[in-house]
DNA sequence: AGCACGCCGACT
DNA sequence: GTCGGCGTGCTC
């Protein structure tokens, strides 16, 4: 037999894999393939995966290594998954080994063993006896966990637990003590039995959607299109079931913001088993945990952000991305890989379901749909709404406005309040004014290291940059004419200062990035809200995700025009999906929801679109659109972007690149570029990106293979900053 | 990415 | 006389 040779793929940011010889006394029977080994590389240790095998190396013989030692008796990465990473190396042009390197937790990747006890905690006899009523009045966080605990008798692992607030170990170490709880020891991978708890009844559009999921066999992708409140969710669930009964596992990814306690709570009530939680905020600890149980199949549904589209799958059965528009699905450094894409590609290999929900779908799912790739189906009604949230374009030109407050806004926000309802300021901007102005000479606060306006936070009393955060003291008057100097614009901090004095009765909260710094701050406000206790609510982006507010009858989107004429060819669709998404937090439960978009172009063919004809109509105007300019999904895209510190280096480096490119002479592969980014500066660093465009995806992945490949040779590829961005979703 | 080798400035 | 700056070259 052959010497064999493997092929290990170690993380680092290099192309290819590293060819090594057998370790020594290696039998050659055992399968290797997903196995971790330790193997010299360069001048240190490192660990790699064994990724393949092949019979020959093209490199001689006396230049390999030998194996160190085979760190896995058992592979932790099966074929299909190592495949399918492979490929989202090629596609995404990305170091396999940092590819592999993403799909494993950090104690794998460093060589730590995976194995381990799972600490298990249950209620005691004792701890079973409490009083709940009594707990949950003296002691409200013990109360939480009690319930935990008391929901499954079986044990609850640090995977479940890990969703409680911060502080659960705390908690739990006081009712250890007092004997309520016991703990012990459970071998990873023990499978508790999963109980399935009925859901409520269906509609028939539901159970008709559910019914196709469920009757379909193999790879079959399906894009469930359901304005919001119309029960997604339930019919997630109810295609979810058959799949789990049959002991198979489930992958529901949801966007960043999107995991909420509130859905694992549906989840959980829904279905009481073991679930595995990955998102960015685990700790290594419990990143390991949740990834054992999913590769083990202990995990009966595996719920996560964008990462976990990488995560194991024992008994893959049925992949469910919700709000499959929602551009965080795609990771914007390093792997730039959408994590919707992949789980397509994941569930084409596993060879099952795949469904893709939203209110909004991305124009890309629905050409999928019309080019019968994806089977549709259709969630038209909001059960126990009365109407659908009627939107309406209020015209800026034609109104007083106050501080981005037009009359119109105002008096129908004054009149839902009365009426007992909360009201909805949205505004994608945060901090008090966008701009500081000398009224003098016509001065503005720029930032130094970025093209950008610094903006003024009042609160905090600060000028920040929101593109490389820095910070500086405002100044009072203007350094050149010794003006005052004026806040210009809105942001939400000034939107609610305004709501305050127009509508001093009504308290109010603000959601945005800086009210929900502090941990637990998000949870606080959402309760005020829920409560009733707030009655107005302004936020940005953040308040349309994952979040309901069944109360608020009256929505404002401030500031629609900004998606009108963006520099991206995206940006329509992105402001219909916003006001579509945000115009879904109205008219819940009995209350007819209105919304009212502010705009200076009432007259604009999609925004009177999206309002007359709904988001269908839109998306199809849109893709029509497109279709005739040849942008995406009518064609594929890849982004050069470099950044150094001069534009000069930026740009020279650019050409150099554009010279290496050998396009096919029948010009399937359009070219825009070398050109400065839209916002040239960034952080000190100048920015310059080459756009390819091609008809077709195999001539775009030939083309830069060949392409990057003779880059990377570029002596200044070392000297400044590139990447190379493969179906970017945004163009800066 | 790490890591070492390699030639030119301010210090125990 | 050295410690150390980061340029450049390499990793099966």
């Amino acid at each position: 037999m052959l010497a064999m040779i493997f092929q290990i793929a170690i993380n680092a940011p290099l192309h290819g894999l590293f060819d090594y010889l057998p370790p020594a006394g290696w039998s050659g029977d055992a399968s290797v393939v997903g196995c971790r080994v330790e193997v010299i590389f360069g001048r240190g240790k490192t660990t790699g995966m064994i990724a393949g095998t092949a019979p020959d190396s093209s490199l001689p013989r006396s230049r390999l290594r030998k194996i160190t030692r085979v760190l896995d008796q058992q592979p932790v990465m099966d074929p299909a998954m190592l495949e399918l990473l492979m490929w989202a190396a090629s596609y995404y042009q990305h170091p396999v080994g940092e590819v592999i390197a993403a799909a494993l937790p950090l104690g794998l990747r460093q060589g730590r063993p995976l194995g381990g006890l799972e600490q298990v905690w249950s209620l005691t006899p004792a701890g079973a006896q409490q009083d709940p009523g009594m707990l949950a009045r003296r002691a409200p966080r013990q109360w939480e966990l009690w319930q935990r605990l008391e929901q499954s008798p079986g044990g609850v692992g640090e995977t479940a637990l890990s969703t409680l607030p911060q502080g659960w170990r705390n908690t739990l170490k006081r009712m250890l003590d007092k004997g309520w709880i016991s703990s012990r020891e459970e071998e990873p991978g023990t499978r508790r039995e999963l109980v399935i708890r009925p859901g409520p009844e269906l509609t028939t559009d539901q159970s008709r959607a559910a019914a196709l999921i469920t009757g379909a066999t193999g790879f079959s992708p399906f894009l469930l299109f359901g304005v919001t409140g119309s029960g997604k969710t339930e019919v997630y669930f109810e295609a979810m079931e058959q799949v789990l009964a049959a002991g198979r596992q489930v992958l529901f990814l949801v966007p960043e913001i999107g995991l909420t306690p509130q859905l694992l709570e549906r989840v959980r009530n829904r279905f009481d088993g073991n679930l595995a939680i990955l998102h960015s905020g685990l700790s290594d600890g419990e990143r390991m945990t949740s990834w054992r149980d999913a590769a083990s199949g202990a995990a009966h549904i595996i719920i996560g952000t964008r990462s976990a589209a990488l995560a194991p799958m024992a008994r893959p059965g049925m992949i469910i991305v919700d709000e499959e528009h929602d551009p965080s699905f795609k990771q914007w450094e390093g792997f730039r890989y959408s994590a919707r894409d992949m789980a397509v590609a994941r569930a084409r290999r596993h060879d099952v379901a795949i469904v893709l929900g939203s209110a909004t779908p991305s124009l890309e799912s629905l050409y999928n749909v019309r080019r019968g790739r994806y089977t549709q189906l259709d969630l038209p009604e909001r059960p126990g709404a009365v109407n659908h949230p009627e939107i309406r374009l209020v015209d800026l030109r034609a109104h007083a406005c106050d501080e981005g407050l037009s009359t119109p806004l105002v008096l129908a926000a004054e009149k839902h309040l009365a009426a007992g309802g909360q009201v909805l300021f949205f505004l994608n901007r945060r901090g008090y004014a966008p701009t500081l102005f000398c009224p003098g000479c016509g001065w503005t606060a720029r930032c130094k290291r970025c093209d950008a306006g610094m903006v003024v936070h009042q609160r905090q009393q600060l000028l920040r940059c929101h593109h490389c955060d820095t910070r500086r003291k405002i100044p009072e008057n203007c350094e050149d004419c010794q003006e005052a100097l004026a806040p210009v614009g809105q942001g939400t901090e000034r939107v609610e200062e305004t709501l305050n004095r127009i509508l001093p009765d009504y308290p109010q909260v603000r959601i945005d990035r800086d009210s929900t710094q502090r941990k637990g701050a998000m949870e606080e406000l959402l309760g005020r809200i829920r409560s009733g206790q707030a009655r107005i609510l302004t936020g940005t982006q953040m308040l349309t995700k994952g979040h309901d507010f069944p109360d608020v009858s009256l929505v404002g989107v401030l500031n629609a025009d900004q998606g009108l004429f963006g520099t991206d060819f995206r940006a329509s669709e992105r402001l219909a999906q916003t006001i579509v998404q945000v115009a879904g937090r109205a008219g819940r439960a009995e209350r007819p929801g209105l919304v009212l978009v502010q705009t200076l172009y009432p007259e604009h063919p999609l925004l009177t679109r999206l309002v007359n004809d709904g988001y269908a109509a839109f998306a199809e105007a849109c893709l029509k659109e497109r279709e005739e300019s040849g942008w995406p999904p009518f064609s594929h895209l890849a982004l050069l972007r470099v950044e150094s510190p001069g534009m000069q280096q930026t740009m020279a480096f650019l050409h150099q690149a554009r010279q290496l490119l050998d396009l096919p002479t029948d010009l399937s592969v359009g070219v825009l570029g070398p050109a400065p980014a839209p916002m040239e500066k960034r952080a000190g660093r100048y920015r310059g990106q080459l756009l390819l465009e091609a008809r077709e995806r195999p001539i775009l992945q030939r083309l830069l293979t060949d392409w990057l490949a003779k880059v990377r040779e570029l002596p200044e590829a070392r000297k400044v900053r590139w990447s190379i961005d493969v179906d970017p979703i945004e163009l800066f």
